[in-house]
DNA sequence: TACAATTGTGTCATTAATACACTATGATTT
DNA sequence: AAATCATAGTGTATTAATGACACAATTGTA
């Protein structure tokens, strides 16, 4: 959607319906084989590359605008969503006011204006997701922590925060639930721990704390058919879960 | 300010000068004989009460608004602040929706607009400050946790969510530098971890933690007059501090 | 000068974290 | 069939951190 016609519109039903000023920014967080992903969106015809996101409905709640754009954009429904920061450096409009110049004149163009946006993280299985793009997007992809693209705005900032809150975190959401299939294996959730805190763990230290926390469910049958001795599935006992989340795994005082 | 005239003109003010849809709310805390409070607002002529906040300029970084802000109800210059949250249920507007509407019309009144407001909270020390009210309070006042008053809008909610992310927080940021003064003694510094914790520590384990931590340097001379022992004083060495907190004090794997 | 209140300090037991090595299994190669 | 490779499962010894606990020192007051 690049017309003049077609901006036209979406300028002036974004007028009607949306909150000015304000937008949501997502970073969707994604494991697969062994490597943290993100989804991102790439600009028509252009080498620029965006987070998905959008704007919020005069009357909507925050997080239910962040729910509707990313169902949007991966066709789930439930999303694990956690707010972490509002962005609004009036700098970070400046790239916004550039959108589409030529095409409409600021009055009438939606993006000539300042917007402060709220940073969400999602959790998602990566599986269940199928990537689509929003209007403005060539495409919608899964792009590792290892090989990001240049992004717009000040989207590789937003990334990087929703990492380092992802970290901090990382002891007192419900991180690996969310991110991992319904059965895993050990060396699986350590791979997804090793990914997000970027180092090596010890097998057998790590195994230890996890079953530690009693939060995992031992399946009675091993993954078979791999090429190696069978690894047991684990999956996650929801309840425990939330209860040991509520005090946080680790202690502090 | 509550006439009419004055009504209108802050509205056009408004209108012209801030950002709309959003405003900024902040949790001032401070601590002062054991005990941890919180600056309040309460309303003219009225048993209601808030949370020092304001709105955004129209070109302003949003915690050069906050500090703005709360320079003018603590006249402090350079406040410790922490994003913690946005509030934007639409709910939490209706009763915004009814500030003044007897006394303007909806079109004309800033307050009949939906808000969404960005949590601060701010850290200061308690004998630097002096409250002011703003300009639709009849007085500024510190209040303890036990002894909080009934809020308006949603800024019960505002001040459990700060006090929560305080707490979670006590481990990464430098609280107690910024709430102490800047000679302390060690059990006053363990009343402050009691207070934002709510519950008791052990004094032994307490300073044997801290000191560990190689943040605290102890002056020469203890503190003289009091009616007991002398206790020795301790002041932050700021540069210890602030390197230990990029890592944590605690690990966690 | 005895007492009350508070501060300073040390030790032991328990728990948690770290470092580290061998055995077991299943597929592949010889 | 036996050896090999890659991966998974398990245990133990050392060290560090935490939690529980008691007594001595100082200062003003009764």
């Amino acid at each position: 959607m690049l017309t003049k016609k077609g901006l036209k519109e979406f300028c002036a039903d974004a007028r009607e319906n949306y909150l000015p000023h304000i937008s949501i920014d997502c970073v969707v967080f994604g494991f697969h084989e062994g490597i943290m992903k993100v989804l991102v969106l790439k600009v028509q015809n252009e080498d620029e590359w965006y987070l998905p996101g959008g704007f919020m409905l005069k009357n909507e709640p925050i997080e239910m605008a962040a729910n509707r754009i990313l169902k949007e954009r991966t066709t789930l429904d439930k999303i694990f969503l956690q707010q972490f920061n509002v962005f609004g450096d009036p700098e970070r409009s400046k790239e916004h006011f550039d959108m589409y110049k030529d095409m409409l004149p600021a009055k009438e163009n939606w993006f000539s204006n300042r917007f402060l946006t709220i940073g969400y993280y999602a959790l998602v299985d990566f599986f269940e997701t199928n990537p689509n793009p929003d209007q403005f997007a060539e495409s919608c992809e899964w792009r590792g922590l290892d090989d990001l693209p240049d992004f717009k705005l000040d989207h590789a900032l937003i990334l990087k925060t929703a990492l380092d809150t992802l970290r901090l975190q990382l002891n007192y959401q419900p991180i690996g639930y969310n991110l991992m299939p319904k059965e895993f294996t050990m060396p699986e959730l350590q791979k997804l721990y090793e990914a997000i805190l970027d180092k090596k763990l010890d097998r057998r230290n790590f195994q230890r704390r996890m079953l530690g926390f009693g939060i995992l469910t031992r399946s009675d049958e091993p993954r078979k058919g791999g090429a190696h001795k069978a690894p047991y599935l684990y999956s996650f006992d929801l309840e425990n879960y939330e209860a040991a989340l509520k005090e946080g795994f680790k202690g502090g005082w």
